[in-house]
DNA sequence: ATAGCTGCAAATGCTTTGCAAGGCC
DNA sequence: GGCCTTGCAAAGCATTTGCAGCTAT
């Protein structure tokens, strides 16, 4: 049949990325599976252990292009390595400081109050909470 | 005279770290100004800029030592570079995601409610929120 | 004297980029 | 066909490290 449905191919047409061999193989790893955060590195070896043939540099590009497309999401915890979030919402982290890991915190579980404004010109682009953990 | 005083020394000597030419430069750099946030190349041309020769590992390498002493803490947001923080107590962070530069949040300025309890085995060590903000 | 520190240059780790070859529409 | 994408290798950037020479105690 000509207009075999799938699912990742349309996750890219509606962002305007061509639906590349690549992208898909990419795109339905990162889908596939509830809520995710992702390395560059790992989601790479990942797709070559599955036997599909992805360059590394094209695994980033990718994460790139899904997160300005606005299907990812930048994970801000500085340990020179970034993590890319397939839960786009607004929603906060542990950070397991021993294995660089990271843990889901939903939005609404932590409130927030007395957000100070922003300086002058400046709006708030993001606000995000990060509960770093180690062992006991 | 013998026992001239000297701020900087003490601060070196009182967390065992020797008062070497180069560390008592760079401390008196970090710390006789209010509370500031550090990035290692830019500690370093201001060093420079005074006069003084300091290469750029040893910047790094007294940012790490006053980090491990107590002395600094390193803030965690994602930039690809690493900012140390002369406040080592809590409080939070506006990040401007355009200049890359951070405004101190007092931390009793935001109140947070329902932290969650950290997995077994695992404590937390640090609670950091980061409003990020950008042009309007 | 000697343990610790410095500075250079090289190495590292993550990420981006230039460009020729290939693939999608 | 034409434009976008890929892949490799090289470059980039922030940071760390190895090691010979220097310095504080």
């Amino acid at each position: 049949m000509k207009h075999k449905k799938n699912k990742y191919v349309d996750i890219l047409k509606e962002v305007n990325l061509r639906p590349t061999r690549q992208r898909v193989v990419l795109v339905s790893n990162i889908f596939n599976s509830g809520n995710r955060h992702i390395k560059a590195e790992k989601l790479h070896e990942e797709v070559l252990f599955s036997g599909e043939k992805v360059s590394l540099a094209t695994v980033y590009n990718t994460l790139n292009n899904l997160t300005n497309a606005g299907l990812l999401r930048q994970v801000k915890v500085n340990s020179n390595q970034n993590y890319f979030d397939t839960n786009t919402s607004a929603h906060h982290h542990f950070f397991d400081e021993v294995n660089h890991s990271l843990i889901d915190i939903p939005h609404d579980k932590i409130k927030l109050k007395g957000i100070p404004k922003p300086p002058i010109n400046k709006k708030i682009s993001d606000v995000e909470i990060i509960i770093s953990i180690k062992n006991k």
